[in-house]
DNA sequence: AACCTAATTAGCAAGTCGTGCGAATAAGAA
DNA sequence: TTCTTATTCGCACGACTTGCTAATTAGGTT
């Protein structure tokens, strides 16, 4: 995601107008590699600006991921989470706490899907399971051998 | 995904009943590479069996998901699909209509996450992102030379 | 500085997906 | 056949997201 400086400017160029609560989330968002869900940019802004809608965070959010400044992210059923790091990069999710980690991923190109001849391939994604040595450390405490929930139900759960 | 019959032999003695309802799931699914929602496998368990109850069709793939008989799949803002294929493969999207297709990829041992050393990685999903040779038929005649909507808003406007 | 107009916001209703709950039902053992 | 308990069904509800629209406001115009 560009600059927030740089997003008023291509805001205007677009005749898109330039208002407060725009300029807010560019600041939240700009730089954020918490991968936040529309939910929890709207607390945030909500704090620096009473009164904003969570309608229009959402709005927001979907204004600039359809001007590629930012990138959806899926995984597990919860709520969606926005990603603004457009670099070529993927994902690793703590299967536990359910944080998301941005990863350089080296081995890329080298992989080659098989039998797929009729599909013109245009993006790869790359999505590592595991646990966070925070999780690892309270599994070990609270003797939670068992299977965690997903990343979904988990976030779900921590509401 | 186990056969039919072995999977009424593993509920048994799990001690769970076996059910018109759960054997129909079992046949439904087995061999299933088209990765039902759970609505689209209400849809097709009604039409053999008149009055069998959503709820309990997603009881029963949660169920089957518990025992590790087949996974979820998260792929885009829609809703859960269902894979009853165990084996260590990959998934294709076709970014037009929406289709997920089971693909064997080689190289996955080769990734190689840089800067998370704090991770205990589990598993790895990769997620190749394409148009099938259908929809690039149908883009050439109707000259969608624009970009498609994502599989999430794609899924939810074909219905 | 006041004005105009189209874009934007806020907020509620509604839609989709999935689960909790409880009464009625049925599987499987005795 | 009877009994016990798992299961089914169906509705209400919860989480997430979008549609709709009246009121507001950004930003160009006079």
């Amino acid at each position: 995601m560009q600059t927030p400086t740089e997003l008023a400017a291509a805001y205007r160029s677009q005749g898109r107008k330039l208002t407060p609560q725009r300029q807010l989330l560019f600041h939240l968002m700009h730089g954020n590699d918490k991968h936040p869900t529309a939910e929890s940019l709207f607390a945030e802004a909500s704090a620096q600006m009473p009164g904003i809608s969570l309608r229009t965070v959402y709005q927001t959010l979907n204004e600039l991921a359809e001007m590629g400044e930012l990138q959806f992210i899926d995984i597990g059923g919860g709520a969606t989470r926005f990603d603004p790091n457009l670099d070529d990069h993927h994902h690793v999710v703590c299967v536990d706490c359910g944080q998301i980690r941005d990863v350089h991923v080296n081995g890329t190109a080298a992989l080659k899907p098989v039998g797929i001849e009729d599909f013109t391939i245009n993006e790869v994604g790359v999505v590592f399971q595991g646990v966070c040595s925070t999780c690892e450390k309270s599994r070990a405490k609270s003797n939670k051998t068992a299977h965690a929930k997903s990343p979904a139900q988990q976030a779900k759960v921590s509401k």
